[in-house]
DNA sequence: TTTCCCTTATGATTCAAATCATATATATGG
DNA sequence: CCATATATATGATTTGAATCATAAGGGAAA
């Protein structure tokens, strides 16, 4: 599963043979902010990211939250254009950095990692599309059930009886939700068998 | 500009040499189902090509909208899922198709075009996000202003006055809003100045 | 232990977009 | 050309999530 916590998109000795820098992050550091540009590949080797932004009204939304051995950011590098939002660590992290040109290099002489990222990508897409969908329908226990389900399926983790390892603060700010919301459809979708709440977690079989 | 109409992601030479199929679609045809396995690469000769699905309430959400030159449907090819959307000619249209296997060689061989595909899922990987995010932040204006200028920038077309070729529904379909908000919402823009309706077709500028 | 902050919880109110209804304008096909 | 479908337009009403207010539970650190 490649957005599983145990593979990495690019090995660590593969890293480390490019003389990637490794970074030491403290819980809520930036470690890019939206509209700089994009100059380094990011892989997080311990810890959690997350690539956020904020609307005028002081809204966040998180565009997703990145584990040991994934990366994030590249589309930029990819794709030539600035971050297009903020990656700040939500833990004490480790975080391996590339320069863009390295980066570059590496994929020109390795088409399987290539065929990862291309592959990464289709399947973020699929997330994104899925998601814009569910959102567009108005509808919170919907959103809310296709989000925990897809973060379940990604997670490399028990498929059954999978604990939802997020406040519903952050649910609410990946979704566009407000928590009050996520709050209580979280509930009502209890009360309709559809997921387990136990001493205020969430868990979806 | 990858998703200008002019350009071709794989050069019409090149499809032909790899024995592509060419085929003809009357407004309406699906080209292929939501759901169905992914074992074809498509790109638009001529015409228009939409993906969308329906939700459960039977309203309609378009992912994308394809002209002359761009392809679709490539993310279930590269992630191995199945295709998800329905992918609807709106016009007679002109499309080629390649075989799954056959597609994958050519991009072995074809570090350049592989590069392109990789650029193009991060473009549509930025589109999305911003799209996210606008529509959660529940701003019709907002929403629409960001969708239009996105289309104008990738239309290839005249970036000053440049004709929107949308209908009002389209736009509602791919933002989630419904036709009558779309309609009151693009009236207050020009109102605010922000666009151009002349013989009730939408202009930016 | 106490303080502080974050998370969860819940009720009351507001508000804007969805929905419903209906009309007119425009394009399309026979 | 006329008939019909589609697109645009606009007013009235409903509705459900946002917002506001407030409180209680839980975890981390002093």
């Amino acid at each position: 599963m490649l957005e599983s916590g145990l593979d990495m998109i690019i090995p660590k000795e593969l890293l480390i043979e490019k003389k990637a820098h490794f970074l030491e992050y403290q819980k809520d550091d930036y470690i890019f902010l939206e509209d700089d540009p994009s100059v380094f590949y990011f892989q997080v080797i311990s810890g959690t990211v997350k690539m956020s932004s904020y609307s005028e009204s002081g809204q966040e939304f998180i565009q997703g939250i990145f584990k040991a051995g994934q990366s994030f950011g590249e589309p930029a590098i990819f794709g030539d254009f600035p971050y297009p939002n903020n990656a700040i660590a939500t833990e004490a992290s480790e975080v391996a950095r590339l320069p863009k040109d390295v980066f570059y290099h590496l994929l020109q002489e390795n088409f399987e990692i290539h065929k990862k990222f291309t592959a990464l990508f289709s399947h973020r897409l699929r997330y994104k599309a899925i998601l814009l969908k569910e959102i567009s329908s108005y509808c919170p226990d919907h959103v809310i059930m296709t989000l925990l389900k897809y973060l379940r399926d990604n997670s490399g983790k028990e498929k059954t009886n999978y604990y939802v390892p997020y406040t519903r603060q952050q649910i609410a700010d990946m979704t566009g939700l407000r928590v009050e919301t996520v709050i209580r459809t979280v509930k009502q979708l209890q009360k309709e068998g559809k997921l387990d709440i136990r001493e205020h977690k969430i868990y979806i079989h």
